[in-house]
DNA sequence: CAAATCGTTCCGGAAACCGGAATGGTGGGC
DNA sequence: GCCCACCATTCCGGTTTCCGGAACGATTTG
């Protein structure tokens, strides 16, 4: 074999993801993590330098989850982003996760602990969806439902969102966009937001009071992920007639708790914690 | 189960989810579609019955899907549900798709400012591809989703595409498929469809004023793009019944800002290939 | 203990994948 | 205007993977 190779100095790409995989399926899934992890269209020749994928290989690809419509091109026709398809694959996940048990139950447990309603949130698009939702046992309450969506700049679960994000991507959603009044409170002025925002990173929760509905008050912390950026936040929302903000302080313990909770379900990728008597080492 | 059902050969289930898909990967998308459609644990045969697959191949497929910890089996092992990958796929995907999030903004923006639908296309192949819509609230409404692809020669957004291509491109696309006549107004004369486009050129935008369907005007204008050719419009869609085509005109400078704030957004997504050019992300 | 279900394994034929080499297309340099 | 560099795309035969009817265990039910 000619192993002349070896002695050429290989432009071994050293920070090449492994595109690891013991099917072609799955090899494809470890690409989509690949872009997935990007904030950005690429190409064909970007990809390629960061997977050390034969070209050709990496045009297959692309090209049967383009065809797809997991991902689209755009520009001239050498740049991808996400597809329609995918995205909303993404979106039903989540909202039907089967580790709902697990964490319905940790929200559950933090209802009875604080007594008002509360939610599980994640970032879709440029808005906040609700994931889940226990209600509180009190006979006022405000009517909202999983599966809804909220304003990111508005709500206690964007600011925190939009707090862990880096200044462009941040930038980039709210740019273009008019920052919409939905109450007297709501901060319409970028600068203001802007302020708040580093206020939310330093504090390390966001408060949200009446700036979406009037007589709403909701406090939101970040469920930590291992290691990468997350996109889940647990947040408790009340009547401001019962939950004045200085109260609402006072709840931020149990809320994280509840976000320490949550976060170890996610990283609960071996099974051992499961039934105690189980054969299961398959 | 209607005892009928015995009579018939073949054991159709009338009501068996498609799994399409030209390759193995994609029939394998299609099943997870399946699956992020149901919000409890399932179990082989629950799938069987729900996909008409063998069972032999679909437990292939979720076999395969666990090893690669995209589903995880639960308890006694007869139920399978959404794993810790999948799940970190999934939020990264939504985490980190701000530029359909910023894009979605814009649109809705829009929408507001004009009152009619609007929506972003691309040129896909020889069609136009839907990426993005955002209804009007009127309550009379085409239905239109996306995802969903109209011919070129019959769409504002499609002749806004074919304006700004040379004439060997344009010949290319067109020659292959006859200009089909979806309305009495639809132009299926090359050259009809000639001059229309030097027009498009000249005035900038596209009017479709019910060749594609009847009752249905359309305007659209292109996204700029930094450099090269753009493969991205704008456009608003209404009922002729609100909005007639001299009114329409009058919604082009909404129109264009639009398209100047998207066209923001893609430089801003684009992979740097130039000199860096400073810290300033804006 | 027999019958019914459901999950799992076998295996030969068919389909999809792989990637080096060659081709096409576009933009930048001169 | 011409050429060259770079990147996307197509070709193609050798190889891997997939497919699913049939048969086999494991568990539950009556």
């Amino acid at each position: 074999m000619p192993y002349h190779a070896a002695m050429q100095a290989v432009p071994t790409p050293a920070h090449a993801l492994e595109i690891n995989g013991d099917t072609p399926t799955l090899r494809l899934f470890a690409l989509l993590e690949v872009i997935a992890s990007k904030d950005q269209y690429f190409s064909l020749q970007g990809l390629a330098d960061a997977t050390a994928l034969p070209k050709p290989t990496l045009h297959r690809m692309l090209q049967q989850l383009e065809s797809a419509n997991l991902l689209e091109r755009s520009g001239d026709g050498r740049l991808y982003g996400t597809g329609v398809r995918l995205r909303r694959l993404a979106e039903n996940l989540l909202l039907n996760d089967t580790a709902h048990g697990a964490r319905h139950a940790v929200l559950r447990q933090l209802v009875t602990e604080v007594g008002e309603s509360c939610n599980l949130t994640a970032l879709s698009g440029s808005e906040v969806i609700y994931l889940d939702r226990v209600e509180t046992p009190a006979p006022l309450r405000f009517y909202l439902h999983p599966g809804s969506r909220v304003p990111l700049h508005c709500s206690a679960s964007g600011k925190v969102f939009l707090a862990q994000m880096g200044p462009a991507q941040r930038q980039r959603l709210l740019a273009h966009a008019a920052l919409e009044a939905y109450t007297p409170k709501t901060l319409t002025d970028t600068a203001a937001l802007e302020a708040e925002i580093r206020a939310v990173k330093r504090q390390g929760f966001a408060l949200d009071n009446e700036e979406f509905l009037p007589g709403l008050l909701c406090v939101a912390v970040l469920v930590p992920a291992r290691s990468s950026r997350s996109n889940l936040c647990v947040a408790v929302q009340a009547p401001l007639m019962r939950l004045t903000a200085d109260k609402a302080l006072a709840l931020l313990p149990a809320l994280q708790r509840a976000a320490q909770a949550l976060s170890a379900i996610e990283a609960d990728t071996q099974p051992e914690t499961g039934p105690q008597r189980g054969a299961d080492a398959a």
